[in-house]
DNA sequence: AATCATTTTTAGACAAAGCTAAAAAAAAGT
DNA sequence: ACTTTTTTTTAGCTTTGTCTAAAAATGATT
């Protein structure tokens, strides 16, 4: 697989983790940042190498190869994020973008050191998961933060939204992975919240609180 | 600066330290596996860039900034290579292949930290020298085995050859970094040497003794 | 100095991956 | 059911980096 082989089955798969019925050309374009024409070209190329099942006009989903190969580019890319942050001191914000090029790495065995070397997390630093090397996921009872529900302890346990802009946001309100949040009081108005959050009490915007995930202590 | 521009600068970074008044385009097409055509297509491309200085049938040569430019992809190709052995465990012999893919890796900021968290070294698996960050090449007063004189004590600093054959045959024999080597013995009719390695006594033919760097303990 | 061999360059072609603009199909609105 | 809009595909072009085959320059040999 090319390395733009890859970008395309990994975006086809995050896209199809949210319409697993079939993924639109033009959804995947704008995540390529690319152009529907040129996708509609990469389609049919996946699709003859029984990556992917495209029919004209019907959207596209992966085949199980495709599937399974999509899993391995995002344990890549995790695992070397987990590396940057937990190895190389780097913080979250940073991470993703040099982890998009260190996912085309090939060498089956360097994942295999690296993930034994990083001590088989589960976890990125965002609080995603990685696949392990079968491409199982595990999964985690998590909630946004705008579901939780009064008085009751929850732990910070991911983010919905990675830019780089909220999660230097939350470095800077002290929000992170296993930080202890309680919500004291929910405001009708703008359904903001009084949080208590490593026991002092802020106050967190409904766009924030849609995109951080907790879940119960 | 493209995956295939750094490779050919590398190349003839290496290839103008046998022959700094001018590297052949023959020989730059050997290193790469590729064809004279190609070679020449390259070298005008790089010549735009003002990357290297060339004159049709004249040979090439780096400028300042293709000599830096090659260097910084030296320092990292080195330094992933002690990263891989130091830290995940690899053996010298394996590591060369991964570290060509991940020399491309464009993130100034990783290379720092990750010189930083292997404690600046400065000589990678092989003995070669790692160039810091502005370009400095730490030299050491190193010779063959081959050129060794008898009863001295030396010690192993590095291969003239890092061919995976090679490497695996100095495994074999116990032979490492910064192993005492005392020569006791020259063979006059083949050059094989008989030598103290790690307190035991061994013979060596004079193809490994050429290969084979050592330096004064 | 002239010829021959080797090296290098040019010319033209190809595959990969992108693009624009136009055509075709599907979906939405009346 | 028939337009209109949106989405997708096709056709044809571009760039990057490669190739082969032919031409040109250099160097070696007599």
């Amino acid at each position: 697989m090319t390395i733009s082989e890859e970008n395309y089955i990994k975006v086809i798969y995050h896209l199809s983790l949210v319409s697993p019925k079939g993924v639109n050309t033009n959804s995947i374009a704008a995540m390529l940042v690319s152009k529907a024409s040129s996708v509609t070209d990469m389609l049919k190329k996946l699709s003859e190498k029984n990556l992917v099942s495209y029919q004209k006009y019907q959207g596209v989903t992966l085949t199980d190869a495709g599937f399974h190969s999509a899993k391995m580019i995002v344990r890549k890319h995790r695992l070397w994020e987990v590396f940057l942050v937990d190895k190389l001191n780097f913080s979250w914000d940073e991470v993703h973008e040099i982890a998009e090029e260190l996912e085309h790495i090939k060498s089956e065995k360097l994942i295999f050191r690296l993930d034994e070397y990083l001590g088989f997390p589960s976890f990125d630093p965002h609080g995603d998961p990685i696949p392990n090397e079968k491409g199982e996921i595990q999964k985690i009872d998590k909630l946004l933060l705008s579901e939780a529900l009064l008085n009751l302890n929850y732990i910070c346990v991911g983010v919905k939204n990675s830019s780089v802009e909220f999660l230097q946001y939350l470095d800077k309100k002290n929000i992170f992975l296993g930080a202890p949040i309680k919500v004291i009081s929910s405001e009708k108005f703008d359904q903001s919240l009084t949080i208590n959050l490593n026991s002092e009490t802020i106050s967190i915007s409904n766009k924030i609180a849609e995109n951080l995930y907790i879940k119960l202590q």
